[in-house]
DNA sequence: TTTTTTTGTAGAAGCAATTCTACAATTATC
DNA sequence: GATAATTGTAGAATTGCTTCTACAAAAAAA
Protein backbone atom coordinates (compact mmCIF):
# COMPACT_ATOMS: atom_id res chain seq x y z
CA UNK A 1 0.00 0.00 0.00
CA UNK A 2 1.24 3.27 -0.83
CA UNK A 3 2.00 6.57 1.44
CA UNK A 4 0.47 9.26 0.42
CA UNK A 5 3.17 11.62 2.95
CA UNK A 6 4.79 14.29 1.17
CA UNK A 7 7.92 12.91 1.49
CA UNK A 8 11.79 15.14 0.14
CA UNK A 9 14.17 13.02 -1.06
CA UNK A 10 17.74 14.10 -2.60
CA UNK A 11 19.48 11.33 -4.47
CA UNK A 12 23.39 11.92 -4.84
CA UNK A 13 25.07 9.85 -6.44
CA UNK A 14 27.13 10.45 -9.78
CA UNK A 15 25.86 7.11 -11.65
CA UNK A 16 22.68 8.55 -13.26
CA UNK A 17 21.14 4.49 -13.95
CA UNK A 18 21.52 4.14 -9.92
CA UNK A 19 19.67 7.80 -9.27
CA UNK A 20 17.09 6.06 -11.85
CA UNK A 21 16.98 3.40 -9.84
CA UNK A 22 16.58 4.74 -6.27
CA UNK A 23 13.69 7.34 -7.79
CA UNK A 24 11.83 4.48 -8.87
CA UNK A 25 12.29 2.43 -6.00
CA UNK A 26 11.00 5.17 -3.56
CA UNK A 27 8.00 6.31 -6.37
CA UNK A 28 6.84 2.82 -5.58
CA UNK A 29 7.07 3.45 -1.67
CA UNK A 30 5.96 7.35 -0.81
CA UNK A 31 3.45 8.05 -4.22
CA UNK A 32 3.55 12.22 -3.57
CA UNK A 33 7.40 11.92 -3.05
CA UNK A 34 8.92 15.01 -4.19
CA UNK A 35 12.59 13.59 -5.35
CA UNK A 36 15.62 15.70 -6.03
CA UNK A 37 19.15 14.60 -7.56
CA UNK A 38 22.35 15.51 -7.94
CA UNK A 39 25.75 14.10 -9.37
CA UNK A 40 28.00 16.35 -7.82
CA UNK A 41 29.25 17.63 -4.00
CA UNK A 42 28.58 21.16 -5.18
CA UNK A 43 24.89 20.11 -6.56
CA UNK A 44 24.52 18.29 -3.29
CA UNK A 45 24.78 21.67 -1.18
CA UNK A 46 23.17 23.95 -3.66
CA UNK A 47 19.99 21.79 -3.31
CA UNK A 48 20.67 21.01 0.38
CA UNK A 49 20.62 24.98 0.72
CA UNK A 50 17.48 25.77 -0.99
CA UNK A 51 15.19 23.13 -0.17
CA UNK A 52 14.08 21.03 2.88
CA UNK A 53 14.81 17.51 2.38
CA UNK A 54 13.84 14.92 4.77
CA UNK A 55 15.76 12.00 3.81
CA UNK A 56 19.33 12.45 1.90
CA UNK A 57 20.19 9.37 -0.06
CA UNK A 58 24.39 9.42 -0.04
CA UNK A 59 26.58 7.26 -2.73
CA UNK A 60 29.88 6.35 -0.92
CA UNK A 61 32.30 6.87 -3.57
CA UNK A 62 31.55 11.07 -4.38
CA UNK A 63 34.08 11.92 -6.84
CA UNK A 64 35.10 14.87 -5.32
CA UNK A 65 36.36 14.04 -1.85
CA UNK A 66 35.28 11.99 0.38
CA UNK A 67 31.56 11.45 1.33
CA UNK A 68 32.42 11.43 5.00
CA UNK A 69 33.21 15.23 4.57
CA UNK A 70 29.72 16.18 3.01
CA UNK A 71 28.09 14.85 6.42
CA UNK A 72 28.98 17.41 9.26
CA UNK A 73 28.06 19.83 6.10
CA UNK A 74 24.90 18.82 5.49
CA UNK A 75 24.08 18.62 9.36
CA UNK A 76 24.61 22.36 9.60
CA UNK A 77 22.72 23.07 7.11
CA UNK A 78 20.11 20.81 7.52
CA UNK A 79 19.72 19.74 11.33
CA UNK A 80 17.09 17.65 10.97
CA UNK A 81 17.95 15.66 7.59
CA UNK A 82 17.85 11.98 8.07
CA UNK A 83 21.01 10.28 5.98
CA UNK A 84 20.87 6.73 4.54
CA UNK A 85 24.63 5.79 3.20
CA UNK A 86 24.41 3.91 -0.06
CA UNK A 87 27.55 1.90 -0.12
CA UNK A 88 29.18 -0.39 -3.07
CA UNK A 89 31.35 -1.90 -0.14
CA UNK A 90 30.05 -4.52 1.81
CA UNK A 91 32.77 -4.05 3.88
CA UNK A 92 30.98 -3.42 7.69
CA UNK A 93 33.84 -1.27 8.79
CA UNK A 94 33.30 1.94 6.73
CA UNK A 95 29.22 1.84 8.14
CA UNK A 96 30.53 3.04 12.19
CA UNK A 97 32.48 5.77 10.52
CA UNK A 98 29.56 7.18 8.80
CA UNK A 99 27.49 6.46 11.49
CA UNK A 100 29.25 8.28 13.74
CA UNK A 101 29.49 11.22 11.21
CA UNK A 102 26.01 11.88 10.96
CA UNK A 103 24.44 9.26 9.04
CA UNK A 104 21.61 7.06 10.86
CA UNK A 105 21.24 4.88 8.08
CA UNK A 106 23.94 2.33 5.89
CA UNK A 107 22.81 0.14 2.67
CA UNK A 108 24.80 -1.82 0.42
CA UNK A 109 24.37 -1.36 -3.06
CA UNK A 110 24.16 -5.62 -3.51
CA UNK A 111 20.87 -5.46 -1.31
CA UNK A 112 18.08 -7.52 -2.69
CA UNK A 113 15.13 -4.76 -3.84
CA UNK A 114 13.11 -5.68 -0.84
CA UNK A 115 16.05 -4.99 1.51
CA UNK A 116 16.35 -1.59 -0.27
CA UNK A 117 12.35 -1.18 0.15
CA UNK A 118 12.33 -2.19 3.61
CA UNK A 119 15.24 0.79 4.16
CA UNK A 120 13.72 3.17 2.69
CA UNK A 121 10.81 2.65 4.93
CA UNK A 122 12.27 2.19 8.09
CA UNK A 123 14.14 5.72 7.42
CA UNK A 124 11.19 7.23 7.00
CA UNK A 125 9.06 6.02 9.63
CA UNK A 126 11.51 5.14 12.47
CA UNK A 127 14.31 7.61 11.46
CA UNK A 128 17.35 4.90 11.05
CA UNK A 129 17.86 1.98 9.20
CA UNK A 130 21.14 -0.57 10.22
CA UNK A 131 21.49 -3.83 9.62
CA UNK A 132 21.90 -7.15 11.86
CA UNK A 133 25.47 -7.38 10.73
CA UNK A 134 26.31 -4.01 11.79
CA UNK A 135 24.10 -3.82 14.84
CA UNK A 136 26.48 -6.72 16.15
CA UNK A 137 29.43 -4.75 14.84
CA UNK A 138 28.28 -1.64 17.45
CA UNK A 139 27.69 -3.99 20.10
CA UNK A 140 30.85 -5.76 19.79
CA UNK A 141 32.83 -2.08 19.75
CA UNK A 142 30.95 -1.47 23.46
CA UNK A 143 31.52 -4.23 24.98
CA UNK A 144 35.20 -5.08 23.94
CA UNK A 145 35.36 -1.04 24.40
CA UNK A 146 37.38 -1.07 21.11
CA UNK A 147 38.09 2.84 19.76
CA UNK A 148 35.99 3.42 16.74
CA UNK A 149 39.20 4.43 15.05
CA UNK A 150 40.67 0.67 14.77
CA UNK A 151 44.22 2.04 14.11
CA UNK A 152 43.97 3.33 17.75
CA UNK A 153 44.22 -0.48 18.83
CA UNK A 154 47.92 -0.64 17.50
CA UNK A 155 50.95 -0.19 19.74
CA UNK A 156 53.50 2.07 18.82
CA UNK A 157 55.69 -0.07 17.85
CA UNK A 158 53.18 -1.76 15.49
CA UNK A 159 51.84 1.68 13.86
CA UNK A 160 55.42 1.71 13.08
CA UNK A 161 55.73 -1.07 11.00
CA UNK A 162 52.25 -0.76 9.85
CA UNK A 163 53.72 2.44 7.85
CA UNK A 164 56.20 0.36 6.57
CA UNK A 165 54.61 -2.41 5.07
CA UNK A 166 52.11 0.29 3.40
CA UNK A 167 54.92 2.16 1.78
CA UNK A 168 55.62 -1.46 0.10
CA UNK A 169 58.85 -2.43 2.11
CA UNK A 170 58.91 -6.21 2.64
CA UNK A 171 59.72 -7.85 6.33
CA UNK A 172 63.66 -7.78 5.46
CA UNK A 173 63.81 -4.42 4.72
CA UNK A 174 61.82 -3.08 7.42
CA UNK A 175 64.03 -5.72 10.02
CA UNK A 176 66.92 -3.90 8.88
CA UNK A 177 65.14 -0.42 9.69
CA UNK A 178 63.90 -0.90 12.56
CA UNK A 179 66.96 -3.11 13.74
CA UNK A 180 65.04 -6.02 14.83
CA UNK A 181 65.05 -9.63 13.26
CA UNK A 182 62.76 -10.23 10.49
CA UNK A 183 60.34 -12.75 12.48
CA UNK A 184 60.08 -9.84 14.76
CA UNK A 185 58.43 -8.47 12.07
CA UNK A 186 56.21 -10.86 11.20
CA UNK A 187 55.33 -11.57 14.85
CA UNK A 188 53.99 -7.72 14.30
CA UNK A 189 52.27 -8.34 10.95
CA UNK A 190 50.48 -10.67 12.42
CA UNK A 191 49.50 -8.96 15.24
CA UNK A 192 48.40 -6.16 13.09
CA UNK A 193 46.52 -8.01 10.81
CA UNK A 194 44.69 -9.46 14.14
CA UNK A 195 43.59 -6.69 15.36
CA UNK A 196 42.41 -4.61 12.50
CA UNK A 197 41.01 -8.46 11.82
CA UNK A 198 42.09 -8.55 8.37
CA UNK A 199 44.16 -10.49 6.28
CA UNK A 200 46.40 -9.01 3.30
CA UNK A 201 48.40 -6.08 2.82
CA UNK A 202 45.92 -4.58 0.38
CA UNK A 203 43.34 -4.23 3.15
CA UNK A 204 46.25 -2.47 5.56
CA UNK A 205 46.76 -0.30 3.08
CA UNK A 206 42.75 0.76 2.88
CA UNK A 207 42.50 0.85 6.48
CA UNK A 208 45.31 3.43 6.84
CA UNK A 209 43.64 5.34 3.56
CA UNK A 210 40.17 5.67 5.55
CA UNK A 211 41.53 6.00 9.22
CA UNK A 212 44.65 7.90 9.26
CA UNK B 1 8.28 8.59 -29.69
CA UNK B 2 8.25 4.81 -28.44
CA UNK B 3 9.59 1.71 -30.32
CA UNK B 4 6.89 -0.66 -30.62
CA UNK B 5 9.21 -3.51 -31.51
CA UNK B 6 9.62 -6.52 -29.62
CA UNK B 7 13.29 -6.27 -28.48
CA UNK B 8 14.58 -9.06 -25.96
CA UNK B 9 17.54 -7.42 -23.35
CA UNK B 10 19.20 -9.32 -20.44
CA UNK B 11 20.75 -6.54 -18.17
CA UNK B 12 23.90 -8.39 -16.00
CA UNK B 13 24.44 -6.37 -12.65
CA UNK B 14 25.14 -7.27 -9.11
CA UNK B 15 23.38 -4.02 -7.68
CA UNK B 16 19.96 -4.33 -7.96
CA UNK B 17 19.81 -0.48 -7.95
CA UNK B 18 21.48 0.09 -11.05
CA UNK B 19 19.49 -2.79 -12.91
CA UNK B 20 16.07 -1.29 -11.87
CA UNK B 21 18.08 1.88 -13.66
CA UNK B 22 18.65 0.24 -16.88
CA UNK B 23 15.40 -1.53 -17.06
CA UNK B 24 13.59 1.88 -16.39
CA UNK B 25 15.50 3.49 -19.05
CA UNK B 26 14.97 0.72 -21.59
CA UNK B 27 11.30 0.76 -21.01
CA UNK B 28 10.65 4.45 -21.53
CA UNK B 29 12.61 3.50 -25.14
CA UNK B 30 11.04 -0.01 -26.02
CA UNK B 31 7.72 -0.10 -25.27
CA UNK B 32 7.15 -3.75 -25.45
CA UNK B 33 10.82 -4.71 -24.36
CA UNK B 34 11.20 -8.07 -22.34
CA UNK B 35 13.67 -7.08 -20.31
CA UNK B 36 15.89 -10.01 -18.07
CA UNK B 37 18.10 -9.78 -15.53
CA UNK B 38 20.83 -11.51 -13.49
CA UNK B 39 23.25 -11.21 -10.79
CA UNK B 40 26.03 -13.83 -11.50
CA UNK B 41 28.30 -15.03 -14.03
CA UNK B 42 25.88 -18.57 -13.78
CA UNK B 43 22.93 -16.57 -14.10
CA UNK B 44 24.07 -14.96 -17.13
CA UNK B 45 24.85 -17.77 -18.90
CA UNK B 46 21.68 -19.70 -17.76
CA UNK B 47 19.59 -16.95 -19.20
CA UNK B 48 21.95 -16.95 -22.25
CA UNK B 49 21.21 -20.26 -23.36
CA UNK B 50 17.43 -20.48 -22.37
CA UNK B 51 16.67 -17.58 -23.88
CA UNK B 52 17.72 -15.87 -27.15
CA UNK B 53 18.75 -12.14 -26.32
CA UNK B 54 19.38 -8.82 -28.87
CA UNK B 55 21.09 -6.61 -26.56
CA UNK B 56 23.13 -7.48 -23.38
CA UNK B 57 24.38 -4.94 -20.90
CA UNK B 58 26.71 -6.41 -18.74
CA UNK B 59 28.75 -4.77 -15.91
CA UNK B 60 32.51 -4.84 -15.89
CA UNK B 61 32.74 -5.20 -12.20
CA UNK B 62 30.99 -8.86 -12.31
CA UNK B 63 31.98 -10.47 -9.26
CA UNK B 64 32.76 -13.86 -10.05
CA UNK B 65 35.87 -13.27 -12.17
CA UNK B 66 36.18 -10.87 -14.46
CA UNK B 67 33.29 -10.00 -16.85
CA UNK B 68 35.94 -9.73 -19.54
CA UNK B 69 35.62 -13.42 -20.31
CA UNK B 70 32.15 -13.67 -20.72
CA UNK B 71 32.29 -12.14 -23.66
CA UNK B 72 33.62 -14.63 -25.95
CA UNK B 73 31.53 -17.45 -24.18
CA UNK B 74 28.27 -15.24 -24.83
CA UNK B 75 29.48 -15.01 -28.31
CA UNK B 76 29.53 -18.79 -28.75
CA UNK B 77 26.29 -19.22 -27.23
CA UNK B 78 24.58 -16.59 -29.42
CA UNK B 79 26.80 -14.96 -32.21
CA UNK B 80 24.01 -12.32 -32.76
CA UNK B 81 23.97 -11.20 -29.74
CA UNK B 82 24.68 -7.68 -29.47
CA UNK B 83 26.75 -6.45 -25.59
CA UNK B 84 26.79 -3.20 -24.24
CA UNK B 85 29.55 -2.30 -21.46
CA UNK B 86 28.43 -0.60 -18.51
CA UNK B 87 31.26 0.55 -16.90
CA UNK B 88 32.26 2.73 -13.25
CA UNK B 89 35.76 3.45 -14.55
CA UNK B 90 36.55 5.85 -16.81
CA UNK B 91 36.54 4.39 -20.14
CA UNK B 92 40.46 4.79 -20.49
CA UNK B 93 41.85 1.37 -20.94
CA UNK B 94 39.12 -0.64 -20.47
CA UNK B 95 36.79 0.24 -23.54
CA UNK B 96 39.28 -1.15 -26.06
CA UNK B 97 39.84 -3.80 -24.21
CA UNK B 98 36.03 -5.33 -24.51
CA UNK B 99 35.82 -3.55 -27.86
CA UNK B 100 37.96 -6.20 -28.50
CA UNK B 101 36.93 -8.48 -27.17
CA UNK B 102 33.48 -8.96 -28.93
CA UNK B 103 31.67 -6.10 -27.17
CA UNK B 104 30.42 -3.72 -29.70
CA UNK B 105 29.25 -0.70 -27.01
CA UNK B 106 30.89 1.16 -24.05
CA UNK B 107 29.58 3.00 -21.34
CA UNK B 108 30.23 4.75 -18.66
CA UNK B 109 28.04 4.42 -15.26
CA UNK B 110 28.60 8.13 -14.90
CA UNK B 111 26.92 9.29 -18.21
CA UNK B 112 23.78 11.56 -18.44
CA UNK B 113 20.38 10.42 -18.87
CA UNK B 114 20.44 11.20 -22.26
CA UNK B 115 23.58 9.87 -23.32
CA UNK B 116 22.35 6.34 -21.95
CA UNK B 117 19.50 6.78 -23.92
CA UNK B 118 21.62 8.01 -27.17
CA UNK B 119 23.39 4.67 -26.18
CA UNK B 120 20.58 2.05 -26.31
CA UNK B 121 18.99 3.32 -29.36
CA UNK B 122 22.42 3.52 -31.27
CA UNK B 123 23.18 -0.76 -29.96
CA UNK B 124 19.41 -1.38 -31.36
CA UNK B 125 19.54 0.67 -34.47
CA UNK B 126 23.24 0.74 -35.61
CA UNK B 127 24.64 -2.27 -33.57
CA UNK B 128 27.08 -0.30 -31.70
CA UNK B 129 28.25 2.83 -29.55
CA UNK B 130 31.21 4.45 -29.08
CA UNK B 131 31.57 7.94 -27.41
CA UNK B 132 33.96 10.19 -29.31
CA UNK B 133 36.43 10.17 -26.69
CA UNK B 134 36.65 6.21 -26.78
CA UNK B 135 37.08 6.98 -30.67
CA UNK B 136 39.77 9.84 -30.12
CA UNK B 137 41.65 7.00 -27.78
CA UNK B 138 41.41 4.43 -30.66
CA UNK B 139 43.24 7.21 -33.38
CA UNK B 140 45.72 8.12 -30.98
CA UNK B 141 46.68 4.75 -29.77
CA UNK B 142 47.22 4.31 -33.61
CA UNK B 143 48.97 6.86 -34.36
CA UNK B 144 51.26 7.29 -31.39
CA UNK B 145 51.40 3.65 -29.89
CA UNK B 146 52.46 4.68 -26.73
CA UNK B 147 50.54 4.72 -23.99
CA UNK B 148 49.28 7.05 -21.74
CA UNK B 149 47.74 4.69 -19.13
CA UNK B 150 50.59 2.62 -17.99
CA UNK B 151 47.69 0.32 -17.20
CA UNK B 152 47.67 -0.32 -21.04
CA UNK B 153 51.03 -1.94 -21.38
CA UNK B 154 48.99 -4.82 -19.56
CA UNK B 155 47.81 -7.30 -21.50
CA UNK B 156 44.12 -9.28 -20.90
CA UNK B 157 45.39 -11.69 -18.32
CA UNK B 158 47.90 -9.74 -16.62
CA UNK B 159 45.21 -6.69 -15.40
CA UNK B 160 42.60 -9.56 -14.73
CA UNK B 161 45.76 -10.53 -12.38
CA UNK B 162 46.27 -7.02 -11.04
CA UNK B 163 43.28 -6.58 -10.37
CA UNK B 164 42.61 -9.68 -7.89
CA UNK B 165 46.39 -8.52 -6.09
CA UNK B 166 45.49 -5.45 -5.17
CA UNK B 167 41.86 -6.81 -3.72
CA UNK B 168 44.53 -8.89 -1.58
CA UNK B 169 44.47 -12.16 -3.07
CA UNK B 170 47.51 -14.23 -2.53
CA UNK B 171 49.48 -15.98 -5.81
CA UNK B 172 47.37 -19.79 -4.34
CA UNK B 173 44.30 -17.84 -4.49
CA UNK B 174 44.51 -16.14 -7.71
CA UNK B 175 45.73 -19.52 -9.44
CA UNK B 176 42.87 -21.65 -8.09
CA UNK B 177 40.43 -18.55 -9.06
CA UNK B 178 41.76 -18.95 -12.61
CA UNK B 179 42.75 -22.50 -13.10
CA UNK B 180 46.44 -21.98 -13.05
CA UNK B 181 49.30 -22.58 -11.44
CA UNK B 182 50.53 -20.52 -8.70
CA UNK B 183 53.88 -20.19 -10.71
CA UNK B 184 52.11 -18.49 -13.35
CA UNK B 185 50.45 -15.96 -11.37
CA UNK B 186 53.92 -15.69 -9.66
CA UNK B 187 55.41 -14.91 -13.43
CA UNK B 188 52.41 -12.38 -14.74
CA UNK B 189 53.12 -10.63 -11.20
CA UNK B 190 56.48 -9.97 -12.12
CA UNK B 191 55.48 -9.17 -15.68
CA UNK B 192 53.18 -6.58 -14.35
CA UNK B 193 55.92 -5.35 -11.92
CA UNK B 194 58.59 -5.21 -14.94
CA UNK B 195 56.20 -3.36 -17.25
CA UNK B 196 55.33 -0.77 -14.72
CA UNK B 197 59.07 -0.55 -12.95
CA UNK B 198 57.57 -1.15 -9.79
CA UNK B 199 58.67 -3.71 -7.37
CA UNK B 200 55.98 -4.07 -4.93
CA UNK B 201 52.00 -3.91 -4.24
CA UNK B 202 51.84 -1.14 -2.60
CA UNK B 203 52.85 0.74 -5.49
CA UNK B 204 50.53 -1.77 -7.72
CA UNK B 205 48.02 -0.48 -5.48
CA UNK B 206 48.88 3.03 -6.32
CA UNK B 207 48.80 2.70 -10.05
CA UNK B 208 45.34 1.29 -10.28
CA UNK B 209 44.44 4.13 -7.92
CA UNK B 210 45.71 6.85 -9.95
CA UNK B 211 44.88 5.34 -14.08
CA UNK B 212 41.69 3.36 -13.08
C1' DT C 1 56.06 -14.05 -45.35
C1' DT C 2 59.62 -14.92 -42.59
C1' DT C 3 61.48 -13.13 -38.24
C1' DT C 4 60.84 -11.12 -33.82
C1' DT C 5 58.13 -10.00 -29.86
C1' DT C 6 54.49 -10.74 -26.74
C1' DT C 7 51.48 -13.71 -24.30
C1' DG C 8 49.95 -17.53 -21.60
C1' DT C 9 51.61 -21.29 -19.39
C1' DA C 10 54.63 -24.08 -15.96
C1' DG C 11 58.73 -26.74 -13.20
C1' DA C 12 62.50 -26.49 -9.92
C1' DA C 13 65.52 -24.22 -6.81
C1' DG C 14 66.14 -20.86 -3.70
C1' DC C 15 64.62 -17.24 -0.82
C1' DA C 16 61.18 -14.81 1.94
C1' DA C 17 57.09 -14.77 4.81
C1' DT C 18 54.07 -17.04 8.02
C1' DT C 19 52.97 -19.84 11.93
C1' DC C 20 53.73 -21.58 16.28
C1' DT C 21 55.97 -21.28 20.33
C1' DA C 22 58.30 -18.81 23.90
C1' DC C 23 59.80 -15.39 27.22
C1' DA C 24 60.93 -11.16 29.73
C1' DA C 25 59.35 -6.48 30.50
C1' DT C 26 55.85 -3.38 30.84
C1' DT C 27 51.22 -1.95 31.61
C1' DA C 28 46.32 -2.73 33.09
C1' DT C 29 43.05 -4.67 35.96
C1' DC C 30 41.10 -6.64 40.19
C1' DG D 1 49.83 -5.62 45.52
C1' DA D 2 48.86 -9.55 42.97
C1' DT D 3 47.25 -11.38 38.71
C1' DA D 4 46.23 -10.84 33.92
C1' DA D 5 46.97 -8.82 29.48
C1' DT D 6 49.86 -6.41 26.25
C1' DT D 7 54.22 -5.37 24.17
C1' DG D 8 58.64 -6.11 22.14
C1' DT D 9 61.50 -9.56 20.85
C1' DA D 10 63.09 -14.07 18.41
C1' DG D 11 63.99 -19.34 16.72
C1' DA D 12 62.40 -23.33 14.01
C1' DA D 13 59.39 -25.50 10.93
C1' DT D 14 56.49 -24.91 7.39
C1' DT D 15 54.33 -22.77 3.72
C1' DG D 16 54.16 -19.43 0.13
C1' DC D 17 56.55 -16.45 -3.23
C1' DT D 18 60.20 -15.31 -6.51
C1' DT D 19 63.54 -16.21 -9.92
C1' DC D 20 65.24 -18.45 -13.72
C1' DT D 21 64.42 -21.16 -17.39
C1' DA D 22 61.52 -22.89 -21.06
C1' DC D 23 58.22 -23.46 -24.72
C1' DA D 24 54.23 -23.15 -27.83
C1' DA D 25 50.85 -20.08 -29.76
C1' DA D 26 49.54 -15.69 -31.19
C1' DA D 27 50.51 -11.15 -32.70
C1' DA D 28 53.42 -7.66 -34.53
C1' DA D 29 57.21 -6.13 -37.19
C1' DA D 30 60.43 -6.47 -40.86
Amino acid sequence: MKQTNNFTFLIADDHSIVRQGVALLIKELFFNAKIYQSGTFKDTLKILKETKVDLLILDINFPDGNSLSILPETKIIQPEIKILILSAYDEAIYALRYLNAGASGYLNKGSSEEEMKQALKSMMVSGKYITQNIKDKILDSYISKKPINPLEQLSNREIEVARLLIKGYGNMEIAEMLHIKKSTVSTFKNRIFEKLEIDNLADLIDFFQLYN
